[in-house]
DNA sequence: ATAAACCGTGTGGTGCACTGCACAGTCAAA
DNA sequence: TTTGACTGTGCAGTGCACCACACGGTTTAT
């Protein structure tokens, strides 16, 4: 059992943030002290915390994480990664839109300059 | 010239955006009429607001449209669109590095279930 | 026993680019 | 002249994902 400043040096996550993990139930404690409140998070909680690091720097926003954490069994992850891979090919579609505009734009101001 | 809500529904910016636009000095009225402070708009200020719907398109900032707005020649602009290219570019790198990870995150969830 | 380090809660702030609302003055048409 | 549409100001709120801080209790090491 980590107390949490020992499980936010081995997530990456801070203190701060695994409190709001916490107070939103995206990753909640393993074990909550009765009396002091304190916050004690196993292994278990390791393996989740790392997919959420994962997740996060994938893209994932709040909302997508906590519905891939309401599924323990993690049926819905294959899926979700696929939307969020799709979803991601639709922006750098989106980019390349602006890339070439702004081509566009640079041309016709050669033209006229 | 003409009033706020014309100049809204010409430009496709709110009137709420006008103001705003306005008291951050992105974009001030050609005319304030000095007793009830009505705005007023012309061509001019067309001219510039059709320029920033384009710009907000491609991603500029505020900030970054403030920037290109406050060089009355537009002599800035040819650079910092070729510097929002860059960016764009590298955007577009990222993404498709996560496209990536989701990649492998599919294949070696594929081979372990 | 005491000091340092740690933990909790609660609340407010951050940055971005607006949006919404209340309240009040103003203008245009009938 | 009255009604309704329009405009102004000022300020609070939005969504996202936290961050910072004050204040106070707890634990750990010396």
């Amino acid at each position: 059992m980590y107390r949490i400043s020992e499980f936010a040096a081995m997530t990456g996550l801070t203190k701060e943030t695994l409190r709001y993990y916490a107070e939103i139930k995206l990753l909640e404690p393993a074990y909550i002290h009765p009396t002091n409140h304190y916050r004690y998070y196993d292994d278990g909680s390791f393996f989740l915390a790392d997919l959420l690091v994962k997740l996060r720097c994938l893209g994932f926003s709040i909302q997508e994480m906590v519905t891939v954490m309401e599924d323990e069994s993690f049926e819905n992850l294959e899926a979700l990664l696929v939307e969020k891979k799709n979803n991601l090919q639709e922006q750098m579609d989106r980019l390349q839109m602006k890339i070439n505009e702004i081509d566009d734009f640079l041309a016709s101001g050669k033209e006229e300059g």
